[in-house]
Order: C-alpha cells, then structure tokens, then sequence
DNA sequence: TACTGATGATCAGCATACTGACTATATTGT
DNA sequence: ACAATATAGTCAGTATGCTGATCATCAGTA
C-alpha cells in the first residue's frame, strides 16, 4: 500500500470529488445552484421544520461553525427563513419557504438520478454489497468525524 | 431514498469527512501537521523527484489550481524545493529535501494505520470486498471529475 | 438568588476544492 | 518565419470543513 492510489483514504477523497462534481452538473442541468451539502440541510429542514441549528448539524453530520455558512446562503437564496427561537433566545428556528419547498421537490428527482450516476461503475449486485458497506463503514467511524451523526430520538 | 443519510454521495461525504479527521489525529499524535493532500503529492514526489505540477496533479487527481496551493504549504514547510524547469520555463520541477524525505519516511507507517482505522468498522473479508468495490466505483466515476487520475504512461 | 457549567451561535483564520480568466511560454501548421 | 493553438501556472472569487476563541443565554445547584 505504498501507492496513495490504492489507500482508501485517497480512493475516498477521489470519489467524494467525482461525486459533488456529478451532483453539481446533474443540479446545473435545471438551471440551479445549489450544493450536495445546501440540498441535504433543505432536505432536513422539510423534515422536520423549526429545527436550531445545532440539531440540523447532528441530523446531517455537519460541523456546527459550517452550518452557519451554510444556512447564510440558503437564506440569502430565499430557500429558507431563520429566526429567534420563541422558547430559547439562543437558537436560530428554520423554516423552509414556499420557493424553499418547490426547488426541493424539483431537485428530488435529479438528485435520485446522481446517486445512481455515482454507483455507475459497479452492476447491481455490487451497488447493493457496496452501499452496505460504506454504511457500515461510516458507522464505525462516525465518532472520529468532529460532526458525527446524531441520529433522531 | 428520501433520507439523505442513506444516499451514497452523503454517506461518501461523512466517510471522507472521518477519514480525514482520523489522518489528522495520527499525524498530529507524532506532532505533525500535515494534511493527506500534503502527505499524498509528497509520496508522488518521492516516487518521481523532478517532476512537474500539472503532472503531478494528474497522477494523484487534484485540480491544477489547488495543487499550486498545495505546493506552496509545502515548499514553506520546507519540505520541497520548487525551481523553474531547465527545459520548459513555464513548468516548475518538484523535488524533496531531506526533511521532506525524513518527515515522509517517518509518517509512513502512521498513514498505514490511519488507513486500517478508517476500514475499522468492517471484517476483514468485508475490508477486502469493500476496497475493491471503491476503487471500481471510483474508477467508472473518474472522468467526472475536474481532476480525474491520470495514469502513469 | 447567585454561581457554575453547559449550550447555541458566531467569528477569525486556515486548507482543500471548484469556476473562470489571465500571463507566459511551447508547439504546431502553413 | 509567423500565426494559431495548446499548455504550465497563477489569480480572484466562492463554498465546504476544520480549530480555537468568544458571547449570550439557559439550566442546575448551593
């Protein structure tokens, strides 16, 4: 393993760079700009609407300090709207707006066609052996990340 | 696949994300700090002193534009020497200094390990399958990317 | 009630990636 | 030889991630 090519941990950065690249053309397809990471918040915030920020950052696995960011532009965007939370001063509230929720449900489909897209190089039997094991591997390391996943209560 | 914790590119995102924060804790724990591109170009660089940047990036599939960057860090670590090319004066050839060799050299085996930590939540039958399916997935996505690999001729 | 610690959010600073544009130099074709 | 094209590298601008620090607010406890 003296070649990076072969280590995992290059093979991972390789096809996470391939995998944003793809999402990126398939989402500039429709004529919009938004990113693997702005798509999930939206996603997560539809789900479970008037959520803080910290929660959003642990349903997704995100870092607390990127997810302002990120939420910035979502804001400025028009996708979503960020207010003080009624019950407690400190969190921000997040709410999708109107436009929020009918880009989303546009992107949906794309989306889908990406995620297979990325699995191209492998049959079906292999896409299904491999996506268990890249859950199973993500898992393990879940507590390395500094934003490991916080599954919902 | 509405939950984008089961999609493959979210999944590929939080994998590389532990990924690289176990890199950093290995290297950190020898009290370096070096990242895994800084490490990666370093190893190509050894492998093949003199060469240029666009080659080098070819090989270890960054973009062009990062690579320089890259570079940079690294001469001013004083891990590389970078000089303008007797034979093409728009190329800048690479090569290591001895404490680029020593650092490499040391962080070879910790780089070892962090790629077993990575692997850490599966068996080792599943380790096996798993880096074969990652390198076929990545290999049919890789002319996706701005950076694809570029073989050695 | 006042103190202490925990928590939500932000900020500054840095490194990786991308896009698109630009400069300087080589190469190719006529 | 000269014009057109290609290539190596850089720069400006933006987004994701990280570290570590700070501020405001909340919650538990003495």
């Amino acid at each position: 393993m003296t070649d990076v090519n072969t280590m995992p941990g290059h093979l991972i950065r390789r096809y996470h760079q391939a995998s944003v690249a793809i999402f990126h053309a398939r989402v500039a397809e429709l004529g919009f700009d938004l990113t693997p990471v702005q798509y999930a918040a939206l996603a997560k915030i539809e789900a479970q609407p008037g959520i803080d920020q910290v929660t959003l950052a642990g349903l997704i696995a995100y870092d607390r300090t990127t997810i302002g960011g990120v939420v910035d532009r979502l804001v400025q965007k028009q996708y979503l709207v960020r207010e003080v939370s009624a019950t407690d001063r400190r969190a921000r509230v997040l709410k999708l707006t109107e436009l929020g929720v009918t880009t989303l449900h546009r992107l949906a489909p794309v989306v889908e066609e990406a995620q297979l897209q990325v699995l191209s190089g492998l049959d079906e039997r292999e896409q299904a052996e491999f996506v268990r094991l890249l859950q199973k591997a993500t898992a393990g390391v879940n507590q390395m990340s500094r934003a490991p996943l916080k599954e919902a209560e």
